[in-house]
DNA sequence: CTAGTTGTGTATCGATCGGTATGAAACTAG
DNA sequence: CTAGTTTCATACCGATCGATACACAACTAG
């Protein structure tokens, strides 16, 4: 059982690419037209490598998590409660205001696609985002300096909702400086003293 | 010079059809095919009545922001700036959680329309977005009991920026009361005592 | 070399996209 | 009644959508 002819593309660079198109243009927004020109890569092999559109999608989601977004899986791993809420919220400014990134987040943008035909490619970016947010509840519901009078959910909940609102805003213009100041503020009323 | 034909659908029930079909599915994800079903008109009909899918959209935009969205300028009247970010975040809740409309937020929705043939749509739904922002920071500027020590566009970022989050956790599944105890807590941390 | 396997390139599939041409229907003015 | 005006309804436009059929190219095993 031989291997037949050798691909001619990369597929870690060319999911890369199809990342960066799905991030820039949103799931519905993005053509296989598009993909296939960004990636470099012919329909069928596309289509061989990789799936149909929904599963491209749920891999360049995959490789987002991993990639770009590892700080909000790292910033859990940080020795407080404030240190792990600033690492998020500073985190998701430097993310969704990158100067060689498209603006705002491809989860966030992802869970917009509310289309007909986009069922499957929104349930898995909320999937990733209640898996992202269960963690961060994890995280304070064991942690000893958790603020006393604080729910554990209800404060994970409030810290998705800053980061979220991060995104949007950075998907709407805002620019880099503009969400550090927000984000400063938002840690300086969510953790006084 | 007389009238013609009379019609046989009223425009402004029609529009609050559209509006609905937006606000569910998004531009992007709304077919023209969608609309005259859900507004039971004909296509040349609503291309006469409201131009092109566009400009059909900015008026259910204008719509929404008289209508649901109301409240955000209507907050604005409240006397002091406590009540203000009370009634925006507790507003919010309400409107992205409706049980009879679709969850999330119209506005923010179509800030993440953003494929080729959505720059309008997009453009249309930033710049309200900005009438908005800019508003409140006006309100908060002339605000005689403003926290010291705040500045105004900051604070004015930072609360349309919760009330954007709010609006993206709508959207992903949360349900009206775990939002209303994420803005019961963004108050308790915004506006101390 | 030949046989078998896998990827590439082109050309195309039916369905759907946003947008219209066309003519009949329903009204008003005279 | 007729003339003029506006809307309605069908049927259709070219373009694009996501997804494939098919033949050829490039490789390995024997």
């Amino acid at each position: 059982m031989p291997g037949g002819r050798p691909r001619a593309f990369d597929p870690d660079a060319a999911l890369d690419r199809a990342l960066e198109v799905f991030w820039r243009q949103g799931y519905e927004g993005t053509s296989l037209a598009d993909l296939t020109a960004a990636m470099g890569v012919n329909r069928p092999s596309l289509y061989a490598a990789f799936g149909n559109k929904e599963e491209l999608f749920a891999k360049a989601l995959d490789r987002y998590v991993g990639g770009p977004g590892a700080f909000a899986a790292e910033a859990l791993t940080a020795p407080t409660v404030r240190e792990v809420i600033e690492r998020l919220v500073e985190g998701a400014v430097e993310l969704t205001t990158g100067a060689d990134t498209p603006h705002g987040c491809l989860n966030v943008n992802s869970v917009h696609a509310c289309g007909p035909g986009s069922a499957t490619a929104r349930e898995a970016a909320i999937a990733c985002r209640m898996a992202g947010e269960t963690a961060l509840r994890r995280r304070f519901e064991e942690a000893p300096d958790l603020p006393p009078g604080h729910d554990p959910g209800v404060l994970a909940r409030l810290v998705h909702t800053v980061t979220d609102g991060i995104a949007v805003q950075a998907a709407s213009g805002r620019t880099r400086e503009e969400l550090r100041e927000v984000a400063a503020l938002a840690l300086r009323t969510l953790l006084p003293a």
